[in-house]
DNA sequence: ATAATTCCTATCGGCTTAATAGGAATATAT
DNA sequence: ATATATTCCTATTAAGCCGATAGGAATTAT
């Protein structure tokens, strides 16, 4: 129950790897060898986090990957919300709102609060904790 | 990203259901209808709550299932718990907790976090909280 | 007996996801 | 210039999960 993708894994391990480097590049392969993830899956996974503005990629050879800014201004939300989009435990907890029942719906408030309490989880803890604790 | 399943949402719409009944029998037939869920698939949730104790089924004609104890003694973590079992974020926070990477492994406390405040939020809800919301 | 119900087992089709493959774009080094 | 190393983009595959379905066995009231 409440699964978080490898994809999500992958990508914290990597930035955890990449705090490390102060701030220095590290290419993908490199990443992949030390922390024995697939080296093309983890390849899109950082793609995705450069999209995401968390990281910088750098083109070219000598090029790598690098920490977008400061290891305490990345939070776990960021992260996983880069990878795996937005906390929802059910479909109707989002803007859209489009429960069935409508605001008949009993459990809807309960799921709220869920969502609210991971959330706030993610969000208080960031790069910097996890990576030097 | 933390979806939770069907199975689940299924279950306590079904027992919520069952709390307005007051400890009167409904059948699944009748619930699946009412809350417009597939009705074999509802059966086999209910089975199942069933042989976790949270139900008592009553087999034969005039049989239906019926809450097994007051609404305020049956947590939401019960609920989830049964239908889709242990809150685990990741494979490396249970009892085995063989986790590749040993005591090095840095994130293994955040995820250990994170299933405690969820497994906390689901505890401290019981049926009776989202029945009479 | 008959009917109605829970309970058990097996299976199917679709969706998601981890992983792979091939290459295009880009930048550096020689 | 050319070769090399890297990110970035698009497609495809293989496997697993999950919602749903099917058919019945066991049980109980009428």
């Amino acid at each position: 129950m409440f699964p978080v993708s490898s994809r999500s894994q992958y990508g914290i391990r990597a930035l955890v790897y990449l705090a490390r480097k102060q701030g220095h590049v590290a290419t993908a392969s490199e990443i992949s060898s030390r922390e024995g993830i697939s080296a093309k899956y983890l390849e899109g996974i950082l793609t995705t986090l450069s999209s995401a503005g968390l990281v910088l990629g750098e083109r070219g050879k000598n090029g790598g990957m690098r920490l977008a800014r400061d290891t305490s201004e990345i939070t776990m939300r960021d992260i996983v919300q880069a990878l795996d989009g937005q906390v929802r435990p059910v479909a109707c907890v989002d803007a859209a709102g489009d429960c069935s029942q409508g605001g008949a719906c009993l459990p809807r408030r309960f799921w709220l609060g869920l969502k609210s309490v991971i959330d706030e989880y993610l969000e208080s803890h960031t790069l910097k904790d996890v990576s030097e604790s």
